[in-house]
DNA sequence: CTAATTAATTAACATACATCAATTTACATT
DNA sequence: AATGTAAATTGATGTATGTTAATTAATTAG
């Protein structure tokens, strides 16, 4: 499992094996079951999450008790904190939608990594810099798109989550209600029968 | 006008005023008139712009023609392409909204004054963190929030952009159309007048 | 200062999506 | 396999926001 966040360190950040050695002693892996809620609203840790099997979700919950998810962790992703990063209280929730088994991960790890390997951060900041590029794409279709075109926005991107995820949660992460998916995908089975 | 990035650099990542110098040379200024589309949609420049007087605004042009702006860069904004950034055509056009000088800031400027000043990485990290907060906040309100719940968080966090934007640009931030603002400002009007 | 644009407001009507409620289907637990 | 629970579907209806179009107000340009 440590050598998965190898390989992920490798490939975002082109670390090299004896870097890695050097900065990963002391990690430490954590099982979590499913549904299991592992970070609360106004939580502050001083570590996130690499999930090397199973599956994650971070999402709010609003003032009526509906839930909104900012973001799907499967295999080989990190979902850190951005608030617990900048050391104040989370803003959102973290649960497990599988069990799952992640490599806690120090919030200034990258820090570190980057301070100890200066030559890291170049591919450090590409790696924030794409995570930016990806929220914005998120906003723009948000603001310009229909639930229709961001569930196939969504398929196309997640091929794998769609058939692994509720559709509920689907509906959450797109912003309409399950009922409305649902008959988005009807209008999607109809037009491709047709 | 150079002197704000300074004071700038200095207040997001501690830059010192010798470690400026070292890398400001070559700084460039320019001018834009009111309403001149300073980049275009698959436009693929080297350098973004940090706003010295006036303001700037990022937008998509959807299907039907209608525009959808992803930001605001008021005086003493940075605004790059994250597109530009990672060496990919744009996905976004800018414009000036008032006349507007603006610094072109070199895209691997903040790369190499991390690269020639270490010690600089983390305030990096952290300002394109706290870049990733913000986004995610916006996400959630896109997800979770009422047309007036959004106009009311934007003049909270935007009071001086309230009063120096159109309308229709907010509506167009918002993800709503003027027409809609128009309507939610006047409730919200009779709501405070009751 | 006036004319010409552009922005904002308002009203009538349309529509995408939400809500509520009832079934049906799938999934878990024993 | 049987039973209970959660998810997905479907239908009826509601509502926030969109669309179109007309009017008024504000800006801009000559």
């Amino acid at each position: 499992m440590i050598n998965e966040f190898k390989k992920y360190l490798i490939e975002k950040i082109k670390i090299t094996d004896e870097q890695f050695e050097s900065i990963s002693s002391g990690l430490k892996v954590k099982k979590f079951d499913k549904n299991q809620i592992i970070q609360y609203k106004g939580d502050q840790f001083k570590h996130g999450y690499f999930v090397g099997k199973g599956l994650l979700r971070s999402y709010s919950i609003d003032a009526k008790g509906k839930e909104h998810i900012l973001q799907f962790a499967p295999e080989n992703w990190l979902i850190s904190d951005r608030n617990n990063m900048n050391n104040e209280p989370s803003e959102f929730f973290i649960d497990a939608i599988e069990q799952t088994e992640a490599i806690l991960v120090p919030n200034h790890f990258m820090d570190d990594a980057t301070a100890k390997v200066p030559s890291l951060q170049a591919m450090h900041n590409k790696l924030l810099n794409n995570s930016i590029r990806f929220m914005q794409k998120r906003i723009n279709l948000l603001l310009s798109a229909t639930a229709e075109e961001r569930y196939l926005d969504f398929i196309k991107l997640y091929p794998n989550l769609t058939l692994r995820v509720p559709q509920w949660m689907i509906a959450s992460y797109l912003g309409i209600t399950p009922e409305s998916l649902s008959r988005v995908r009807k209008e999607l089975a109809n037009k491709h029968f047709r």
